[in-house]
DNA sequence: ATTATTTATCGTAATATTGCGATATTATAT
DNA sequence: ATATAATATCGCAATATTACGATAAATAAT
């Protein structure tokens, strides 16, 4: 008995969360926020931006393309990353859904807590 | 050698990563999704509603409640559990200062994915 | 062709998460 | 007071993630 039962969660259910999986550490945040600073693609210097050894770095990398958060392509020698605004974009509108309805709720006399 | 050098980070980009965490598990979604279609709070169902044991449901609660995504409040025997709306806005917000800057990025020509 | 540079992958150790039975805790009901 | 019901916590096993050195793979530079 162990960890994770994604056959007993619904697709959508196992798809939103493992979204957010994607951006739960903190060195995924900080290459979104770097990626997001320099206003455009970056190639090569992530290594140097992030207090982790260069195969963490491809690690973390490797998830965040894997969830389509960050799309890399290759340019001579080195790789180009850029953020993935669709995807960013469709968790920002599970949310916003998430929010719309919790507004909704909470203009009714039906909240206890 | 390990897991999580959170010292390494940010305050912020910790935050925000733990908030993302604790979303990043089909099962606190489930819950997520059930508290708002019931459009209102719960008091002990949940252990029904999910495919899994009380103790574990009960763990679950607890990373919700610990990232103050649900709140709970004593209702004679049971206990309620609500959404927090403000934790999920400020969720949202975050995706969506992020959504602005990378929309910003890509009307420029900086872009080479 | 050889060397340097850049990124990816492998192997492994450390740590974290998940899940559940058993048990504790707290409040209600009898 | 005792029994019942609901929730939380403990202890443990299984699995997943994280981190990094070593190494591989691919391209650029000489």
């Amino acid at each position: 008995m162990g960890a994770s039962k994604s056959d007993l969660f619904t697709d959508q259910q196992n798809i939103v969360a493992n979204l957010f999986k994607a951006l739960a550490h903190p060195a995924r945040i900080a290459i979104i926020e770097h990626l997001i600073s320099v206003s455009s693609c970056i190639c090569g210097d992530l290594v140097d931006v992030l207090p982790l050894s260069q195969a963490t770095v491809s690690q973390h990398l490797r998830e965040l393309k894997e969830a389509k958060i960050i799309k890399g392509s290759i340019d001579g020698n080195s790789i180009c990353y850029c953020l993935n605004a669709e995807t960013l974009e469709h968790i920002t509108q599970i949310l916003y859904g998430y929010g719309e309805k919790i507004r909704a709720c909470n203009t009714e006399q039906n909240k206890c807590c």
